[in-house]
DNA sequence: ACCCATTGGAGAGCGGCGCTATCCATGATT
DNA sequence: AATCATGGATAGCGCCGCTCTCCAATGGGT
């Protein structure tokens, strides 16, 4: 398929396709001659998936295109890819945005993950750093951050990642890295969404006003 | 305090508090004389929190201004404050920047929110269409998101707003407000970073190569 | 074979956002 | 009185995600 159709099928519009290709989103598509290219059902999938981790899980573009890259490169194996490609993903905090992590934030950290039972936490990890980013804002508003508290979080996120491995291993080979990648990503809407409206549902529970509500 | 000591004290630029001022995501100071205004401890407190929910929560500046103005409406009962204060707050996914919502992820939206118990969903509150939009786009990718792989999330999710409640419990008036929004925003991005780390985990112990790593 | 609309490609431009730098009149400070 | 900091307003910047415009090559209809 060309381009036209590509972007018709896609929903997307062509300039942001041609957009795409440019930022190396896309693998260019088979040259038929010098001025015409040829698309795939997997140039459809990509494109998708490209879609969604910008739109849906706000994935710069910039960062889509390193996870992509990752997730096609071949000289490595399935488990070094779905590392690459997930370790790639944009960090839940940007470092550079947050002030700087306390060490009392860093030191709960640690005692969290030993109260899991995680060992082994690599320290520079981007999703241990936006943990303890986020550990840090909470404790210089003065708002509770306990372990004691943070524990069902760790607890919960446990069975979660089990669950979404179980899914995960439904798929084969390179699919299988699309998955991760897109379940991780699409799952985190998901779960917000879940939590802020438990959040209403409970608040509304306790608080309510007598009054027609 | 003066505008250069709340910056001090913050660590937030003098011009970013300026711009802030501006935006009415702080209350002017008092007034002193023609050119001089004094801010005071109840300043700082805020000015942290809207710097967290900007640079930690990722909170467009436009929408925490609606957000802390709600938490500040002395119109309103505290209740009535906290629900707009929190339906305030972006929406996790982008209504206007995803697909339009497909009616079978609506159908599934509300097969799940049914399962889990919680009737009476408000079809057009922000974080419900967020849900479904999230939903659209891992079943237009062709990743399954049936209401079983969804439960764990949704009965996680309410284990975690009912802990979270207790912890909002612990403060009153004004600062239970303050408190709902950083503990909604803030532990967003702890729910998330764990659940990164636990995936880590998982496929690490899954699909671990045997060699050195 | 001829002609013209279409294609893929490349660069510049745009609109939104979160600041940041500049300027200015006033009044505090010494 | 002289100087300098302050608060306030305006304009500009840098990044990002597109979107517009242009262009040579070409394939398709005749």
């Amino acid at each position: 398929m060309r381009l036209a159709e590509l972007s018709e099928r896609s929903g997307v519009p062509l300039a942001t396709i041609k957009y795409y290709l440019r930022e190396g989103l896309l693998p260019p598509g088979e040259r038929i001659s010098a001025t015409q290219a040829r698309y795939g059902e997997e140039h459809l999938r990509r494109l998708g998936l490209a879609r969604a981790l910008i739109q849906v899980g706000r994935v710069p573009v910039a960062t889509a295109r390193e996870v992509l890259r990752a997730v096609d490169d071949e000289s490595l194996d399935l488990s070094r890819r779905l590392g690459t490609a997930v370790s790639s993903l944009p960090p839940v905090v940007r470092e550079e945005k947050a002030e700087p992590v306390s060490t009392s934030a860093q030191q709960r950290a640690r005692e969290l993950l030993t109260a899991l039972g995680w060992e082994d936490p690599h320290p520079n990890d981007p999703s241990h750093l936006s943990l303890v980013s986020a550990i840090t804002a909470l404790e210089s508003l003065g708002y509770p951050c306990e372990v004691a508290h943070l524990l069902p979080y760790g607890r919960l996120a446990s069975e979660l990642a089990t669950s979404d491995m179980d899914l995960m291993a439904e798929f084969e080979g390179t699919t299988r890295l699309e998955a991760a990648v897109a379940l991780t990503v699409l799952y985190e809407p998901v779960l917000l969404s879940l939590r802020r409206l438990a959040h209403a549902r409970e608040a509304d529970s306790r608080y309510r006003e007598p009054e027609g509500g």
